[in-house]
This record gives C-alpha cells, sequence and structure tokens, in this order.
DNA sequence: TCCTCATATCGATATAGGTCGAAACGTACC
DNA sequence: GGTACGTTTCGACCTATATCGATATGAGGA
C-alpha cells in the first residue's frame, strides 16, 4: 500500500524509468513540434483544401523568409510529418497519410490539453 | 472531390490553420519536454516506488549538477506536470495527480509511436 | 545565535538552432 | 547552350537556453 505522506499521488505513475538514450530520441521529436513557425507551417500544410500546397504558397502566411520556410520544411519533411514532391520547378508538400491522425490531434491540441 | 495529384493525400487533413499565437503556445508546451535530461528527469519521479522523490536523491540519477537539476525541475513545476512540496530542508516532487495519464502516455512513448 | 545542510538563485559560459542574404542547384523553356 | 525561375544549401549572425560554480536563502538542530 501507500506511504504515509499524500494519499492523492501514491504508487509510482511508470513501472521503470527510461533510459538517457530513449530520452534523446523521445526529446528529438518533440523538439520538432516546439517551434511556433515550424507548427504553423505544418497547419497550413494540413489545411489546404486540396490536401497538398506548393512551397511557393507557404513564403507569405508564415512571414519569414523562403530559406527560413524551406529550412522548416525539411525538418517536418524529415521528422516523417509531411511529404515531399518534385513536379517540375515546384515543390509540393502534403501530410503523410500514415501521420494525419497524430497531426491532427497535435493541431487540435489534444495532446496537450488531453482532450482525446 | 479530389484534385488530380495525388488521391491518397489528398482533403485537408484540419479545418483551418491555428493562428500564430495559438502555435506560439503550443509549442511552449513541446519545448517542456524537447530536453533530455528533462525528459529522464521526469521519468524518474514518475517512476518511483513511494510516487514522489526528494530533490536530493535526483542529482545522481541525473548526472547533472544540483543546479541544473533544480532547473529542470522548476520548468517541470511551472508547466504543471509535476508537483513540489517543501518538508523542512527538503524538496519532494510528484507527478500532478491530474497529469498523470499525459505523462504516462508521454514516457510510454504513445504520443509519437502512435499506439493510443 | 551560530552552524549545517538542502535547495534555489545568480552570473558566466557554451552550444543549439532560428533567421536571412547570397550563392548553388535543377528544371523548364527558348 | 543560355536564360529564367523555384528551391535548397551555405555562411554568418543572434537569441535562447543548458550547464555549472558560487552565492543566497531557509529550515533545523545544537
Amino acid at each position: 500500500m501507500c506511504k504515509i505522506y499524500s494519499m492523492e499521488t501514491c504508487c509510482p505513475v511508470t513501472e521503470s524509468a527510461i533510459t538517457m538514450d530513449d530520452a534523446e530520441d523521445m526529446a528529438a521529436d518533440f523538439k520538432v513540434l516546439s517551434d511556433p513557425v515550424r507548427l504553423r507551417l505544418l497547419s497550413v500544410v494540413a489545411s489546404v483544401p486540396e490536401g497538398e500546397v506548393c512551397a511557393c504558397d507557404l513564403n507569405e502566411p508564415l512571414e519569414r523568409s523562403q530559406a527560413t520556410v524551406s529550412h522548416h520544411l525539411s525538418v517536418l519533411v524529415r521528422a516523417g510529418l509531411i511529404t515531399r514532391e518534385q513536379r517540375g520547378k515546384w515543390a509540393w508538400f502534403a501530410v503523410a497519410p500514415d501521420r494525419a491522425d497524430f497531426v491532427r490531434s497535435v493541431l487540435k491540441n489534444d495532446i496537450f490539453a488531453g482532450v482525446g
């Protein structure tokens, strides 16, 4: 049974502590979403009616230079959250199909708010 | 219906883009969990059998200075993920009861892995 | 009151990463 | 081939923050 101090917060929340290696991996995942420009960029990609958007249409709503937007796009692609497809001169981006549910819950703020 | 380009990734993932203000708030939440030392610290607090742990027992497993551990603890407290209680000379920390489910899913890596 | 010890805060340093202009790269069109 | 244009990469700068030694704070105990 429980210890003396507080009845509410007793018993371990998890079975065992994670390793530092696992912590590094998990932190890297969270870091991808820890930048406001990147979150909004992901949000714009996720909300275009066509389901995909040309990079040329992303500079203006982000209010950042074209180089900066390109950098954030590459971070999101490397994390597997969006896909990149070259079509002629243009690069098209879309939410990765297998991550759509995750992206939706992130942008609806279900994760931290715990609505899910 | 859908556009020409790809049938898999059609239609918006979310209804509308988030505002920059919302993005800042959400990014701040993710930033709390984007540091490996902080994640492991949260993990150690969450896994002690007693459900709470004295700060004096946290320096060694974290392999960081007392000042650094104290700093990370304050970040986690400010984020509402853990609670702090002073008892005599000692400060005791526990996972915030109303955030236990969330902390558990974070540390089990359910969020990014999407195990749900 | 003085001493000890646990913890937080301060000041300084180092590193990570967001940002942008410029250059490089690639594709289309002539 | 040469030109134009969209995008990425590079180099530099700058801010945020992780880190630690030193100091301050605060609670017991002698």
